[in-house]
RNA sequence: GCUUCCGUGGCUCAGCUGGUAGAGCAACGCAUUCGUAAUGCGUAGGUCGCCGGUUCGAAUCCGGCCGGGAGCUCCA
């Protein structure tokens, strides 16, 4: 066991493989690195320093800038300062004392903190040798607990209290662990995750590719190009099966559809513009006003409801550079999007029935998910009663089907509440792919109606709602989920052939075109090189069958099955391996 | 957009304090015809992101722009 200082000052015992010792740890940890800034820069001001998910970092106002080669520097002064084994002290003030002393330490961040501290109780500072720092603890009891399993990672900005409006101060990063094994395990395994990074992977692949010519737009090459056509065959074959129709809707739009349906006054910061014979005209950041204009192509009745409208539409929207990352954050991208219209008793059956579609997506790609509802957004539109309505209604069909789920206050859509889809990859990221909105503002600015049963004219509800999300990001995601070898029904490659050598060419090639003629995606390596290299080659490009082919093969008519899973797997008939591997495809894609 | 770091052949990188560029892999050619993760030899390939400045001279120093990374903010 082992003893932690907490908020008021009490002693607690906690046993070291406690989740709060370690937290505990690494707070003492941005302390000692607080310590050893001052100890170098004098002059620098305290922000906060909290412990986080995987270590720890401090906000720090530097009067120079400094850079990742100081780090060293304070790190070693980070690891005098645990030698010295430093008491840790607790101790507490009423505000006016707070405030005067942190004013004698010439530190204005932590001022400003102490004003905005509930009135009335004691503020509790910690002291380790010649640093003291407001703070809310818990700590260690000395600076030699933090002990050697500490390294400072990286530096970057980030803004007082996390406004953009406020003054950028320099955050360092640093982690730290109980035991300078675990340290060794953490940077391997962020190497590891380095190795998964999709824009690797997608250039080592020929997935896509960036140009210079047009930040932030990707192009998909062929390999991408198979697997974003088979992920978007798969979706057809659902949504059809799931009583979607699909339409296509224009990418630019005369400006007045936008200021009518809002997005000119919420989104314009992000829109992309054209002028069209002196006209203005809007680049399509979202589908639905495309979409509502089909609604409105024909007079609706109650029978045709729910309408389910689809549309993978390739919307534009204006991010700032530094927002752009790879394929996970594009300036345009392919929406699978879906409008369905519906009328208000059909709300919770239709929010459940599109998470079940939803759920069943997921699970082809063995991702777990949770959900989050998100509210009103301080900047949006429509009555309370709407919103209160919309609100209670998603919150009937998540508990319906018994989901659990977390509320996000304030993060919904200008036009309506909204479920989000996280999933969570296989490395433990989470990242927010399906949602389903509901709304009712749109509906209203285009008066968009039905012919309910009783002869009266309606205001349909407008569902809107994605599975993937973003089908570029979501190709960004599963390429780290699986690290580029791709399950073979999405593979862009399924199977390499390869001859033992150019004699067995002309086998090779019957093998090749039977494979073909099974609808299996086949290349045949015809380099004069050894196997071993083309196995090495075939294994990099993570195809996941590799057929090799000699002297034996051609005499008995098989094939030599070499799977990326397995290894070497022996010869079978050609007829067999081409029915096996059509199973495993099959079982996905007529699932 | 903000802070910070970076930009050398297709890829990964070397090039110290300024004297007009190198390596490995890939590519191409020749030889090799090979049974489960690297056969040998050879050839070609770069106005060192772009523009301007300092200098007798710049990949190297300075400024601007473009692009990229890590964060922040925002977000699918």
């Amino acid at each position: 066991m082992a003893k932690i200082t907490m908020h008021d000052g009490s002693i607690q015992e906690v046993a070291e493989n406690e989740e709060l010792y370690l937290s505990t740890l690494r707070h003492s940890c941005s302390h000692v690195l607080a310590q050893a800034v001052k100890h170098i820069y004098p002059n620098a001001k305290l922000a906060i320093g909290p412990s986080i998910a995987d270590g720890f970092y401090y906000d720090i106002d530097f009067e120079e800038p400094i850079s990742e080669k100081d780090l060293e520097g304070i790190e070693n002064e980070m690891r005098k300062i645990v030698k010295a084994k430093e008491k840790i002290e607790y101790f507490a003030l009423p505000r006016e004392e707070a405030v005067k002393l942190m004013t004698d330490l010439e530190e204005p961040y932590k001022v400003e903190l102490i004003n905005d501290l509930p009135e009335g109780e004691l503020i509790s500072f910690f002291r380790q040798g010649d640093f003291t720092d407001l703070c809310a603890g818990p700590h260690l009891q000395n600076t030699g607990e933090v002990g050697k399993a500490f390294k400072l990672r990286t530096l970057a900005g980030a803004y007082w209290r996390g406004s953009e409006k406020n003054k950028m101060l320099t955050r360092i990063y640093g982690t730290a662990f109980l035991s300078k094994e675990e340290l060794q395990e953490y940077l391997d395994r962020m190497e590891e995750a380095k190795k998964r990074d999709h824009r690797k992977i997608g250039r080592d692949l020929g997935l896509f590719m960036f140009s210079d010519y047009g930040p932030g737009f990707p192009f998909f090459l062929p390999n991408g190009m198979v697997l974003r056509n088979t992920l978007m065959d798969f979706w057809r074959k659902k949504h059809y099966a799931n009583g979607y129709v699909e339409i296509s809707t224009p990418v630019i739009l005369n400006k007045t559809l936008w200021e009518t349906s809002g997005h000119w006054d919420h989104y314009s910061e992000n829109m992309y513009t054209t002028k069209i014979d002196e006209e203005d005209f809007c680049i399509k950041p979202m589908n639905c006003p495309g979409s509502i204009l089909v609604y409105q192509s024909e007079p609706r009745s109650y029978k045709d409801l729910p309408l389910r409208l689809a549309e993978c539409g390739l919307v534009h929207r204006h991010e700032k550079r530094g927002e752009l990352h790879g394929l996970m954050r594009v300036r345009c991208f392919t929406q699978d999007d879906a409008h369905t219209y519906i009328t208000p008793d059909q709300i919770q059956e239709e929010v459940m029935a599109i998470s079940r579609l939803i759920n069943e997506f997921y699970q082809v790609f063995g991702f777990e998910y949770h959900i989050e509802l998100s509210t009103r957004p301080e900047s949006s539109m429509g009555s309370d009663e709407d919103w209160e309505r919309a609100e209670s209604a998603l919150k009937a069909a998540i508990e319906a089907m018994n989901l659990p789920y977390v509320i996000n206050e304030g993060d919904g859509a200008f036009y309506g509440p909204k479920i989000d889809f996280h999933v969570k990859d296989c490395i433990g990221r989470t990242w927010q792919c399906g949602t389903i909105q509901l709304d009712f503002q749109l509906p209203q600015r285009f008066g968009l109606e039905y012919m309910g049963a009783d002869g009266e004219k309606h205001q349909p509800i407008m569902i809107h709602r994605v599975c993937f999300g973003s089908v570029e990001r979501f190709i960004g995601i599963i390429t780290e989920h699986f690290a580029g070898a791709f399950p073979t029904w999405l593979a862009p490659v399924q199977i390499k052939i390869l001859p033992v050598s150019d004699k067995f060419m002309g086998y090779a090639e019957e093998v090749c075109a039977a494979i073909q003629k099974a609808g299996l995606r086949v290349k045949l390596d015809t380099r004069s090189e050894k196997l071993g290299w083309k196995i090495r080659e075939a294994q990099k490009e993570k195809v996941p069958y590799m057929l090799i082919v000699g002297e034996k093969d051609m005499n008995d008519k098989t094939v030599s099955v070499r799977s990326r899973a397995n290894g070497d797997e022996g010869a079978t008939s050609l007829e067999s391996f081409i029915a096996r591997v059509r199973d495993e495809v099959d079982a996905v894609i007529n699932a």
